[in-house]
DNA sequence: TTGTAAGCGTTATCAC
DNA sequence: GTGATAACGCTTACAA
């Protein structure tokens, strides 16, 4: 049974009224009140009632965070980014993981709105996603869209150019020899997914390279995606010669399937993917990528999501594209047999 | 400005009570004055107000998390296991990040339980955490401790054996021929890390190897720390043959330093740590790690709250200690020299 | 099956 | 400087 201003207005020997000034620093208060109000506090252990005070106030300094996966290093960076930048502005960070599921989304959505939480950092699970979003636009609710974007939702967003990113991460492997290029592609219809694949196709057929759908793989972004999209692939023939996931995740499951039938990367097949692998570029750089400024993405949006709490956001939608880089490392380098192969 | 229940039952031409019957799906609704209900409140795009209901009810059905650091793998993985155990209950998981940090981490505490979680599961930043924690055992509000805990706090806890963990890294590394071990060691007064020490002195002390404290370096529990700490270590001689870091960040951290001197591992100096890293475990298979089941943790502690908060926790605290795996890779073989060096 | 009244803990407003 | 009062949006308890 929680204390409340009455208990430590009543122990401190004033109004509920004064408690209030003296935990919210208001200047009028005697010095001698507030001592004996502290004292008070301190001995009911008393923690002020959010619920009772965003009832009044309606400003929580408070900032909801809802990401698709957590444990993708991706996500985790935006976090930290997002967390610190909300903390120079003076907000807190709630967040949640929806675990790429559009409904927990969505549930995780409306229960960080009802906690009055000021605004909402989102990186959609997919397109689905939408349902939830439309309402927060409509009532004029803040929020930032983070990575993935909607269609036709004029919002304000942070996201990569994932064209041009995935056009260069397979023109790399055409430069060095490649011309059977799997892609691992998201199976959601969503946009980094939509976007890596036009870049893909872009590539291949600015070098004059056939764009076969059997080079296509669909999967879900995550570990066990890129697993099971690499087992199908390794079921039919001609085996290609490269794979470019479409992002870290997939990437992982996919070596583990390799791994399992005993293909090597490189030597054996090489492969590629959009996001870098936290820790794994540290003590085993080894993965060829193309790197997000993961961290920028969560600190520019927590700053846009700022703005537009405080209301110098502006009516339309704004939008930040960042740009990608290319970390070249051994997972993609020809070695040997792989041209042979290629040359067939 | 949101929408109401006066609002929705206005424009449904019914009473407020009626609105809140159907949100939260009484049985004593005609059916008729449901529908329209639910229109109303789809039109105005209603969402409950949490806070105003959680000042009635006073059950939130959600659990808040505070981590030290979310980037670690480790905390990452606690993080997916106490969400997917929280959700099976019929939880909600808000998750904060305290970066270490013992002040911010009071901070969300009190931010969490001023929102009306229901219980809080607590991996304390350190010792130093106490502070924070008391006044919630004082009031019986229901909480966990992950991983490390709390002297003289009788409260529930998920932990490890960290005594018998370190042990057995230490003695592997000595079954191996590893002599002179460094060890990289949390700076902070914190239980893993004394227990961790103690270990470590163990294994040390049953093999007849002095345990000096010149072998000994204190360290932050992240990479910088890591990083810093085989730095000092590099600076004074003779150098260690192998190198036991407390946790994953420190290693990677380590790993750092010891590559930008041009020391390879394990050629030039072995390197074990606790905890594995997500990931680098699929993709590069080389950190000889004590692996703690981490997604576990998060399952069992939110299993724990959900029974304490629901009133099944009994008085005391109970505690829970988890095995933790020797996963042998090859980041601490003796190759070339060292044998040699050791035997000095 | 539906409505009325009171109150949850806080703060805005205005009075002293 | 400090206090009384009303209100925030909802639900519990009771009444119709």
């Amino acid at each position: 049974m929680p204390s409340t201003v009455r208990a430590v207005a009543k122990l401190a020997g004033v109004s509920p009224m004064t408690v209030s000034r003296v935990i919210n620093n208001a200047e009028s208060v005697a010095e001698e009140t507030r001592q004996k109000v502290l004292r008070a506090i301190a001995q009911l252990d008393y923690v002020p009632n959010r619920l009772a005070r965003g009832l009044t106030s309606s400003r929580s300094s408070t900032l909801g965070l809802v990401v698709p996966d957590v444990v993708n290093p991706f996500f985790t960076l935006v976090l930290r980014g997002a967390e610190a930048a909300a903390r120079r502005a003076g907000y807190r960070l709630l967040v949640c993981d929806s675990e790429n599921d559009p409904r927990r989304e969505r549930e995780y959505l409306e229960d960080l709105v009802s906690y009055r939480v000021d605004g909402l950092l989102v990186a959609p699970a997919s397109q689905r996603s939408k349902a939830g979003l439309l309402p927060l636009l409509r009532r004029g609710f803040p929020f930032v869209l983070i990575d993935r974007s909607i269609s036709n939702m004029d919002c304000d967003a942070v996201q990569s150019d994932n064209v041009a990113g995935a056009r260069r991460l397979t023109e790399h492997l055409i430069a060095i020899g490649h011309r059977r290029i799997a892609h691992l592609v998201d199976s959601d219809d969503n946009s980094t997914g939509r976007e890596r694949l036009q870049g893909y196709r872009e590539a291949l057929h600015a070098a004059g390279i056939e764009c076969s759908d059997a080079l296509l793989f669909h999967t879900s972004v995550d570990r066990i995606g890129g697993y099971r999209a690499v087992q199908s692939m390794l079921a039919s023939q001609p085996w290609p010669t490269a794979i470019f996931a479409v992002n870290n995740m997939t990437a992982v499951g996919a070596m583990e399937a390799l791994r399992e039938r005993g293909l090597g990367v490189p030597g054996d097949i090489g492969l590629v993917c959009f996001d870098d692998v936290e820790h794994l570029a540290v003590l085993s750089p080894f993965l060829t990528v193309m790197d997000q400024p993961a961290e920028t993405f969560g600190s520019l949006a927590a700053q846009m999501l700022v703005e537009r709490v405080e209301g110098k956001g502006g009516d339309s939608g704004r939008r930040i594209v960042l740009q990608s880089q290319l970390i070249v490392r051994e997972s993609c380098c020809i070695k040997t047999g792989v041209p042979a192969r290629t040359a067939l």
